[in-house]
RNA sequence: CGGGGUGUAGCGAAGCCUGGUUAUCGCACGUGCUUUGGGAGCACGAGACCGUCGGUUCGAAUCCGACCACCCCGACCA
């Protein structure tokens, strides 16, 4: 491909609102181009990484069994109606009406399309199991994206299903997929971990998320580099120790003006946090008022609220007059006296004797709460966000908190959909039971930009070989000077187009200087550069330079024909 | 949706506070000559609905209002 006709440019300068790395390098070297918030245009360098991680993906896929299909974007709403997510998923499912009226959506997944399919060409567990899978696009109307392909609202997904007889079934596909995102990562150049994480929208019993260490990472991880221990902060739980043993004392009110926080509460009593309760107000998606009550020194995690009370819609937090009419009050609150409201207790509170809680009127709190001598609690359960340095809840050691980017995810459905779908088989029992599925996903663009997160230095981009677009860099220089150099890289150029489309090289006919020249091939990041000049050929060919490790040395024509067809650099000597 | 910020040429910026010639600069772009191993030089040139609409004013990129878009933080998030 020549360097003069491609439908490219590169900026000298980096966008103003680029923050990420590869988001600024991807700009900055022509890959993608923003067309609004959260959609982009993958232009032609752009395309081919899309394509060569799509292939990876593929050939993993392919290996463990999957097929390949493909389902449509625009889907009826009755099929979102049949599941049950027309009205569970929010304003990010994108709704609207076609020319006769009639209700359609934007696919935001495709898991009901599958369930419908299933229920058409399955009738007995001789046709089971199954996995399929496509790459296709979602829409997701997401409240905010950010970090350029990192969060988007229109991208390309790989989603594989799969489809058991029974939950054994499931085990197993879940496991061949867990191992083929494994070998996915691994070839695609990210040190991928896998932690546990919370089923959300998906519904079923269990799910891993795949997770790229990164400081821009949208989700927090709690680790414990003793045992391995990797689970996401919204469903990890740590040891929390038992309070110290005391008897319970009778309750005391203590006047504790301007204390709304629990710093100025423990502050001002001269007390630890660990001797205070916590109280935080929601209300859920389905209109229930929720009061949360955890130790002072914890923060209320609210997936884990929102599962122990089985919330649908989500949390929200409650507004004043919301905490008053329940009569608590914001900031010296507590569930003594609480009406109308569901009581929900970490179980850390209910060890813990004597704590401070709120008195329900401003400036006033009480001493030597202890529950559930003092209040009754609907719910009690594991509720709080695990800290940096709390101990592993396997082994005891303290664990880190650690930002990461979700690079792909498996989950266990479970029956759901196809019970939905009428997606029954007939067993060998004669009975009909209900298909059990998996979905297991990976976003394209979010991966190519998490590949340069991963493999970039200051001066550009740095592609592992089987993602680059081009298999080399191929820069002319001092053309003018010899005719020689613009024979041997046209002859260059001409071997790569015999070679197959991945073993094309990017050859930079353009006629600029060697400066920009070399710091265009440096940005654009094909991990090899061959350079071409006057200087090459007297010292006997074309200097070759590898991008990752910066080696370069001169080597034969012979050689570098060799290395384009795909044949590798033969070794010297 | 709440908080903060930004919108001036393809990119990056200045000008705005304190209204007043033809809106400025660098890069990129076009033509010509020179140059060719690390973002070349000279000359000439083209390119701008100053985000949109409205208001104030003799006069608005500049002041006021509304709206729109994008970015960041939060809420949200497969």
């Amino acid at each position: 491909m020549r360097l003069s006709q491609l439908f490219f440019t590169s900026l000298r300068d980096d966008p103003a609102e680029a923050e990420m790395p590869s988001h600024r390098l991807l700009l900055r070297a022509g890959y993608v181009r923003q067309l609004g918030a959260g959609i982009y245009s993958l232009l032609p360098l752009g395309f081919r990484v899309a394509k060569r991680v799509e292939q990876i993906v593929r050939e993993e896929q392919d290996r463990i069994g999957a097929q390949e299909m493909e389902m449509p974007v625009v889907h009826p709403a009755e099929v979102w109606k049949q599941s049950g997510r027309y009205y569970k998923i929010g304003p990010e499912l994108v709704r609207f009406k076609d020319r006769g009226e009639r209700d359609m959506v934007l696919a935001f997944t495709h898991e009901e399309i599958v369930a419908i399919l299933l229920a058409d060409l399955v009738q007995s567990y001789r046709q089971l199991p199954k996995m399929v899978y496509h790459f296709q696009t979602k829409f997701r109307d997401e409240p905010r994206s950010r970090g350029g392909l990192i969060r988007v609202r229109e991208f390309v997904m790989k989603d594989a299903y799969s489809c058991d007889r029974d939950d054994a079934g499931l085990d197993k596909s879940y496991r061949a997929q867990y191992a083929a995102y494994e070998r996915t990562f691994k070839r695609l150049g990210l040190d991928a971990i896998a932690v546990g994480a919370d089923v959300g929208v998906m519904g079923g019993s269990g799910a891993h998320e795949f997770m790229v260490l990164n400081e821009y990472g949208e989700d927090t991880l709690v680790l414990c580099d003793q045992c391995g221990y990797a689970e996401n902060q919204q469903i990890a739980e740590v040891r929390k120790p038992d309070p110290d043993p005391e008897d319970a004392l009778p309750m005391q009110d203590v006047e504790t003006p301007d204390t709304t926080t629990i710093e100025a509460l423990a502050a001002f009593l001269g007390v630890p946090k660990t001797r205070t309760a916590k109280a935080a107000f929601f209300v859920t998606g389905d209109g229930r008022f929720v009061v949360a009550i955890v130790r002072g020194d914890y923060d209320v995690n609210e997936t884990k609220l929102v599962n122990a009370i089985k919330a649908t819609g989500g949390l929200r937090p409650a507004q004043v007059e919301e905490i008053r009419a329940r009569g608590m009050e914001a900031g010296y609150g507590s569930p003594l006296g609480a009406r109308d409201a569901v009581v929900v207790v970490d179980e850390l509170v209910m060890r813990s004797p004597n704590l401070v809680a709120g008195a329900n009127r401003v400036g006033w709190h009480i001493r030597n709460v202890n529950v559930p001598r003092d209040y009754s609690p609907d719910v009690v359960a594991e509720i709080t966000e695990a800290r940096e340095g709390d101990q592993c809840i396997r082994c005891g050691s303290p664990v880190t908190l650690r930002k990461g980017i979700e690079v792909g995810n498996i989950f266990k459905l479970g029956t759901d959909f196809t019970v939905a779908a009428g997606a029954l088989y007939l067993g060998e029992d004669g009975e009909r039971h209900p298909i059990v599925m998996g979905s297991y996903g990976i976003g394209v663009g979010r991966n190519v930009a998490c590949v340069v997160e991963a493999h970039h230095d200051e001066k550009g981009i740095i592609w592992p070989e089987e993602v680059a677009p081009y298999a080399a860099h191929l820069v002319a220089i001092g053309a003018a000077k010899d005719p020689q150099v613009t024979h041997v890289a046209e002859r260059l150029h001409e071997v790569a187009q015999g070679a197959g489309y991945w073993r094309d090289i990017l050859y930079d006919d353009r006629d600029e200087s060697p400066g920009v020249k070399f710091t265009d091939a440096e940005l654009l990041g094909m991990p090899w550069i061959l350079t071409v000049s006057p200087r090459s050929l007297a010292a006997g060919g074309v200097e070759v330079t590898n991008r990752a490790t910066g080696e370069r040395e001169t080597r034969s024509i012979e050689d570098v024909e060799a290395l384009i067809r795909g044949e590798g650099l033969p070794a010297t000597v």
